[in-house]
DNA sequence: CGTTTTTATTTGTCTGACATTTAAAAGTCT
DNA sequence: AGACTTTTAAATGTCAGACAAATAAAAACG
């Protein structure tokens, strides 16, 4: 591990990219401890606090994790998928709400992605992600819900879904493409009728599921990118007339 | 933005997330200016070094760009497609690489994914797409590539399916899936025949696309998870016998 | 031998200082 | 007056040294 000293500006980004080339090509192994702040200032021919910072960047992304204490120090840390789904959802959020990136695109790419998870999960959705389902359509359906809380459920609803396909990976993926459509599905007000279609099509999706018909599933899907797209739309339509 | 001050660690983590929650919340928006590093430390009554710890957090995920000098400072910055990528590839490969992933699952997870853009890609692909498909599968004929050439081809190859999409969005969901797969498919010792069947069915992938004819392209994708699945079983099955 | 105390190590934080970069302000010459 | 040069101020980048707090191992003690 070294560092160009020529280089005039951002020492810190330099060890940090260092260290983190260390970590991917496998020269640190997870669990394994850096050497303390002090050794590495020496390595480095950097002061403590220059140390610290590349430091910090590194755990920004999880990549070690820090211990006080007589044995402590950094530590490489094992990416789980818990912090993996986080960051991912994190980012797809900012990536949103940062770009002008109609309702339409971010509609179609979550809907073809889930898509993706409808055969795999007809086959391998457990019962319990099942059941997760059927609640989360029994809760939709209680009048007097928030918007809030109806849109929570329905992101539990579709992760049961993406999470019945039974692939870590999978799911991984798709937790940003899920979860980073809330703040843009909160736009739409949902009225009661409107609920009424969407819980009616949630159904047919988890009996669709329940019966280990993809086909069902999958045209249920279809339906429920149009009528969320149709909504979308009349809710821009309404804005541009307010009459 | 205020912390806690009776939370004993980790002053800089909780700065970062103020101003983290401050960011999305909409309260700072793209490329305002923070204020300066003497600033924060005043405004959450620590000191300078803690201020910048919790900014190279920032840093790191690409939320804030910093600038030297009379006028500089912290700037929000407005999350590209591009800087999301990367990250995406990062945190992808890196999540593969250190967890007992599979190459089953991630086959199937990049494939499924991949599978979604199949009929998106099949209606709106440009001739400049294709073309670069095409320019790829040539290369990949050629007799003497280096495996790292031919994974690298691949991976191209891929990303202009999914970019054909056209949906920004699912470009970047896929980028990880595509490219954190290379470093797995390099564990695959690419033999000359195992080449030419993938190469038939990128050329069929491609005339499908050509002819918008999407069943045609899911079918091959499909035939490929099947074909790169089988190789990659055969490869373990070696090892298991050298003999 | 078990419990308590001490000690050493390491991260977390603070203070104060200097270097470097950068743009604006001030000054100077034509 | 206008164009060029110099100065200055503000900000980040870096450093050095110090102390606080946490933690586990070592030492002391009953």
């Amino acid at each position: 591990m070294k560092i160009d000293p020529q280089k005039p500006a951002d020492l810190s980004a330099q060890i940090a990219q260092a260290i983190r080339d260390a970590i991917v090509s496998g020269q640190l192994i997870v669990d394994e401890r850096l050497p303390s702040e002090a050794e590495l200032a020496d390595q480095f021919q950097v002061s403590r606090p220059t140390v610290r910072e590349a430091l910090k960047r590194l755990a920004a992304q999880s990549l070690i994790r820090t211990q006080r204490g007589a044995t402590g120090g950094a530590f490489v840390n094992r990416l789980s998928f818990e912090d993996a789904y986080s960051q991912q959802i994190t980012t797809s959020t900012l990536l949103l709400s940062m770009n002008t990136v109609s309702f339409d695109t971010a509609c179609e790419a979550r809907y073809a992605l889930e898509r993706a998870c409808a055969r795999l999960s007809a086959q391998r959705r457990t019962a319990d992600q099942l059941a997760t389902m059927r609640a989360e359509i029994f809760r939709q359906a209680q009048p007097g819900l928030t918007d809030e809380a109806f849109c929570a459920s329905d992101v539990a609803f579709h992760r049961a879904l993406v999470d019945g396909a039974g692939n870590p990976v999978l799911s991984y993926q798709l937790a940003g493409a899920v979860e980073a459509m809330q703040p843009l599905m909160n736009m739409i007000t949902f009225t009661a009728r409107s609920r009424e279609e969407i819980i009616s099509l949630h159904s047919q999706i988890a009996d669709g599921l329940e019966n280990g018909d993809a086909d069902v599933v999958e045209e249920s899907l279809v339906k429920l990118e149009k009528y969320t797209r149709k909504l979308a739309h009349d809710v821009a339509e309404q804005r541009r007339k307010p009459a």
